[in-house]
DNA sequence: CCCTGATTCGC
DNA sequence: GCGAATCAGG
């Protein structure tokens, strides 16, 4: 996956609006938090207002010259997801901005399970019980995908639902 | 443990 | 330039 200028417009928009690098990479699809922030450095926006905290690195001994050359590097699992984005759902983690470009992202391999669309008396102990759209629509839905024991969602929404809770509490 | 961004460095 | 690994922290 390249850096398109679509996409870094994207990344820019979205870092400016506070939204942390992993819920970009989730946005953008198709990249790791990582490049995210690789990438914002690169660009250097790096800053977004305030300094988080006074962090002082640069005591790692990077393991170069004297270490044994051997290729440690893990070929760490490149997550061959293949799946639709929840349009509903970033659409209730949005619900305050304009949303433009974001849903009419190529949906390639976005880390969100394909919605089940249970209706409500559908739902089990099991199922991921994340609401899709409007509750008083027609359409309304739940993802209904396998919900862990963690909770009444699956995996995905669980993240979702539980991640910006913990970020407002902490940032805003 | 979950997460956050920051940095380094092999590619 | 890219991003995984790693670091440092909440």
């Amino acid at each position: 996956m390249n850096w398109t200028d679509e996409r870094v417009e994207t990344l820019k928009k979205l870092w400016a609006e506070g939204l942390s690098a992993s819920q970009i990479a989730a946005q953008l699809g198709g990249v790791s938090r990582n490049a995210v922030i690789g990438k914002v450095h690169r660009l250097k926006l790096s800053s977004r207002g305030r300094a988080a905290s006074p962090r002082t690195r640069q005591k790692k001994a990077p393991q170069a010259t004297t270490n044994a050359p051997s290729t440690a590097r893990r070929p760490r699992n490149t997550r061959p997801v293949t799946a639709t984005i929840g349009a509903t759902a970033l659409q209730a983690q949005f619900e305050e901005e304009p949303v433009a470009r974001t849903y009419l992202r190529p949906v390639s391999d976005v880390v969100v399970p394909i919605s089940r669309k249970l209706s409500l008396v559908q739902l089990t102990e099991v199922t991921c019980k994340w609401p899709n759209g409007d509750p008083l629509s027609e359409e309304f839905s739940f993802c209904g995908n396998e919900a862990g024991e963690s909770g009444p969602y699956c995996n995905y929404h669980s993240r979702i639902a539980y991640q910006p809770v913990s970020e407002r509490r902490r940032a805003r």
